[in-house]
Parts: structure tokens; C-alpha cells; sequence
RNA sequence: GGAGAGAUGGCCGAGUGGUCGAAGGCGCACGCCUGCUAAGCGUGUGUACCCCUUAAAAGGGUACCGAGGGUUCGAAUCCCUCUCUCUCCGCCA
């Protein structure tokens, strides 16, 4: 959510940051609804000031014993007609609030600018490109023959865009999981957390997945909760409507959940393997920081991400993601990339971002700067570190052999029982 | 799932219809005093929104005593629903 002041005070500036995004919005609408919701709430709240003063009037009266029935009277009309405001003013609030959560968040100055994946902007890569002395394969032909994978019989189970991961591939998954929460927990200074994976409507709203984008979530229907499609999402959630102590900042999370997305609207799109599916694996990483801090804070968890890809020793690169292919509550977005011999393309593997203070206005999450200072609200950041399904995909086409095995990266080898080669 | 108890400000804790944003204490901030420290004294100490101004503040108003609804001229206080916490019983990974 942005701030109502700045709406006010530069739509100009405002209409044209949100515009570079490629989103289109009603402006002379939102100008309408603001101007009517602040009438109609003066004119309300005028009306609740007389009413308490009357009905103080009255309590002095009685007790001094003096007749209050004619103020009585007076009141009662008063007292009506504030009921009578109330069904309008409430349907004009809700208006606004919608309109408020639906406005994404304003893109950094620094952010490219650019509609679409093509004006994304490449900011370093790591890695020489591996070559092979055979054809490359995809990594679901590798797993498929390694019989480490099934997607037929998890379709029987559940649906398509699930799989079933047997022996080593299962362990592979694991071992990745633990790599990554050993590092980021031991090296790097995060505190590990395992959140719920089914959270409320106030937490997907805090983090701004609701009320836009509700058919991309897989929902309980009693009670009503949301499967997490990200641990983003309980994750920023934690301090939600908190104060929090300057002391307290940076705070650094990362959990290990599973996601669960609908992907409508993907259809046709990454249809085999495991690179889009409904339910993934992916251990996130988030950071509530001072606003002074917060890109040197972005600058660090790329890093943070990047260092799992160099341990595993796979080429990748960073891209700066331009304003129309950012995400609704982002200011700024890296992602990177990882190499996919099988496919000779870079695929997301990572995003990393700040959403500055979006999420934390709608969260209500804030800090106190100094002992006597007015709370402000926190820079809230998120990134994949990484998403271990596709680093299952990157491993296997990086690491694929001639004969169809597939070498296991040095790192993993103690959390796979010193495994060497699936095969 | 059954029975009971509870939810008040940063914390503890009073308050069962009228002037309560809420006593008192703790904590914290500022000032005074004390040639250090401790103690003591005084003042202040929530958040959001609206109005008026604005560089900002001050000022005026509204709301908030778990959440939502109701009764009333008037609700922290009465009624209803829900959520959460605690205790006991049952069940259970």
C-alpha cells in the first residue's frame, strides 16, 4: 500500500511510476473517492462530536438534578442521524481501502525501465557454461530414466503439475534443503523459523497476494485459510501490527516451507518437469530493515542466494528486472538465473527484493527509530535461497553424465550419506 | 469434543452505565536536586484517521479497553456471536 499523503500530494508522480509498470488504474476515480470519503467523514465525525457533548450535558444534568428531557430530545435526532451516516460512510471506506490495495507498489528510480522479461537488465553472471561430448538432456528425461521421478503416477494421486521423488531424488531434495538452511543459519546469520503453511486472510493481505491475486492461491474452505504460496508470506507476517525496537533491526528469517500455487493462467507454459509446478519446495529468505539499510540489505541477500549456486559450483547470472516485470509489491527485483544445459537457457531460480515499505503499511509493521520518535514503518525484503526444486533440475542437467548418471556436487556429498553418483 | 476461567495502555493492575484514553504502580523521557553512584522531587509519556494550518509542529475533533454486532441520549462496564489464552476431562500424530 502506498501513502495516502504522497497520493495526494504527487499523483502526477505517482500515475507515471505505476504507469512504467504496465498498470492501468482509474485515477479520476481514486481523486472522486478520496474527495467524497473526507467529506463524508468530517461531516460524520462533526455530527459524533455534538452528540457527545449533548449526551455529556445530560450525565451532568442528572446528577445535579436538573430535568434532562428536553436535551434528551435534542439528542435522540442526532443520535439518528448518526446511525443513518453510518451504511454510507462504511461503503465509502470499503471503496477506498479497495482501491488503496490494489494500487502496486512504486517501482526505485533504479529499477529499468521496460515492459516485459526482454528490457530485463543483466547485471553479472558467474560460471564458465559447461560443455558436454554428448547430447544434453532435460532433467526429466535424466530422472525419469533414474526412475528418481514419476509424474504419471502423481497426476493418478493428485494432478498434473505434481511429482513423486523416489530414493535418491528424494534425498537430493533433502540434502539441498539442509545445504542451503546450514549455510544461510550458520554463515550467514539468518535465524531458521518453520512457519505455519496455511495462513489467514489478514496475512495474505498483509503481503499483498490479497485481494488481487486470489485464483493464483489454493484455499481451505472451513475454516477459510490459504495454502502459503511462498514462506514470504508467513514469514513477514511474523511482526505484523508490531512496534519493534530500533535494537531489533535488522531481523534476518529463513525457513524451509513448501509452496503451493494454482498457476492459472500458465497453461501450456514449462507443462513437464519440475520447473512450474503446484506444490515446490523453497527455502526463503526475509529481512525487516531500516529504510537507510535496506538496499545495502537487498545487496547482501542476492549474494546470500548466489553463494548456494556457487558452492554447488553451477554457472548463473544476476538480472535487475525491469518495471513491468516486477512483482505487485516489489520496488526493486534481482533474479537470477541458472544455466539449464538440457534446455541451453537461464531460468529463474532465485528473486530477491525490496518491497520498501508496501508491505509493512499494509501489515502495520513499524519500528521506533529513537526512544521519543514516531514509529515508521520497516523496509520489508524476500528472496529465494534458493527455490530447491529447480536447484534438483539445475544439479541434474549440470551434472548429467554420458552414460546417464549423474555426478553429486561435492557439497551435497554429507547430507546424502556420502553418495558420490546417482545411477 | 465436554466443563470452567480469562482477554484493559510498553509491562503489572484497578475500574459493573455518565465528565474514562482510562486510577495506581513499574518502565521510559525531560528537568531539578545530590561534588560520583544510589535514593529523592517535579513534569511528561499510545496509535490511527479527519479538520485547520503547515517546512514541521501546535491546536480542534473522531475512533480504539481481544474482534464483530446489539441495547441506550450515553458502554471498558449490559446483551449476542466469534477468536484467542489458561485449567481440568476425553481423543489424538
Amino acid at each position: 500500500m502506498l501513502d495516502i499523503k504522497l497520493l495526494r500530494e504527487n499523483l502526477e508522480l505517482v500515475k507515471e511510476r505505476i504507469a512504467s509498470r504496465g498498470a492501468k488504474l482509474d485515477w479520476e476515480r481514486f481523486v472522486a473517492i478520496d474527495r467524497e470519503r473526507r467529506e463524508a467523514l468530517a461531516e460524520w465525525e462533526r455530527l459524533k462530536e455534538k452528540k457527545n457533548r449533548i449526551s455529556g450535558e445530560i450525565g451532568k444534568l442528572k446528577k445535579s438534578g436538573g430535568d434532562p428531557a428536553p436535551l434528551m430530545r435534542e439528542v435522540e435526532e442526532i443520535a439518528q442521524a448518526v446511525r443513518d451516516g453510518e451504511g454510507p460512510l462504511a461503503e465509502i471506506e470499503k471503496r477506498f481501502q479497495d482501491f488503496m490495495l490494489m494500487i502496486p507498489n512504486l517501482p526505485h528510480p533504479t529499477a529499468p525501465l521496460g515492459s516485459g522479461p526482454e528490457q530485463n537488465r543483466e547485471v553479472r553472471s558467474w560460471g564458465e557454461l559447461p560443455r558436454f561430448d554428448f547430447p544434453a538432456k532435460n532433467h526429466w528425461e535424466i530422472g525419469e530414466e533414474l526412475g528418481i521421478f514419476d509424474f504419471s503416477r502423481a497426476a493418478k494421486i493428485a494432478a498434473s503439475r505434481f511429482t513423486v521423488y523416489y530414493g535418491a531424488g528424494a534425498l537430493l531434495e533433502r540434502a539441498l534443503i539442509n545445504f542451503m538452511l546450514d549455510l544461510h543459519t550458520r554463515e550467514r546469520g539468518y535465524r531458521e523459523v518453520l512457519p505455519p503453511f496455511l495462513v489467514n486472510r489478514d496475512t495474505m493481505t498483509g503481503t499483498g497476494q490479497l485481494p488481487k491475486f486470489e485464483e493464483d492461491l489454493f484455499r481451505t474452505v472451513d475454516p477459510e485459510l490459504f495454502l502459503i504460496p511462498t514462506a514470504e508470506v508467513p514469514l513477514t507476517n511474523i511482526h505484523r501490527e508490531e512496534i519493534l525496537d530500533r535494537d531489533d533491526l535488522p531481523i534476518h528469517y529463513v525457513a524451509y516451507t513448501p509452496c503451493f500455487r494454482r498457476e492459472a493462467g500458465s497453461y501450456g507454459q514449462d507443462v513437464r518437469g519440475l520447473i512450474r509446478q503446484h506444490q515446490f519446495n523453497k527455502v526463503e529468505l526475509v529481512k525487516l530493515a531500516e529504510p537507510q539499510n535496506s538496499y545495502e540489505e537487498l545487496e547482501k541477500m542476492v549474494n546470500d542466494a548466489e553463494e548456494v549456486l556457487r558452492r554447488l559450483k553451477i554457472s548463473h547470472r544476476v538480472v535487475e528486472l525491469c518495471t513491468g516485470d516486477m512483482g505487485f509489491a516489489s520496488a526493486k527485483t534481482y533474479d537470477i538465473e541458472v544455466w539449464l544445459p538440457g534446455q541451453a537457457t537461464y531460468r529463474e531460480i532465485s528473486s530477491c527484493s525490496n518491497c520498501e515499505e508496501f508491505q509493512a503499511r499494509r501489515a502495520q509493521i513499524r519500528y521506533r527509530p529513537d526512544k521519543k520518535g514516531k514509529p515508521l514503518f520497516v523496509h520489508t525484503l524476500n528472496g529465494s535461497g534458493l527455490a530447491v526444486g529447480r536447484t534438483v533440475v539445475a544439479v541434474l542437467e549440470n551434472y548429467q553424465q554420458k552414460d546417464g548418471s549423474v555426478v553429486v556436487p561435492e557439497v551435497l556429498r554429507p547430507y546424502m550419506g556420502g553418495l558420490e553418483r546417482i545411477m
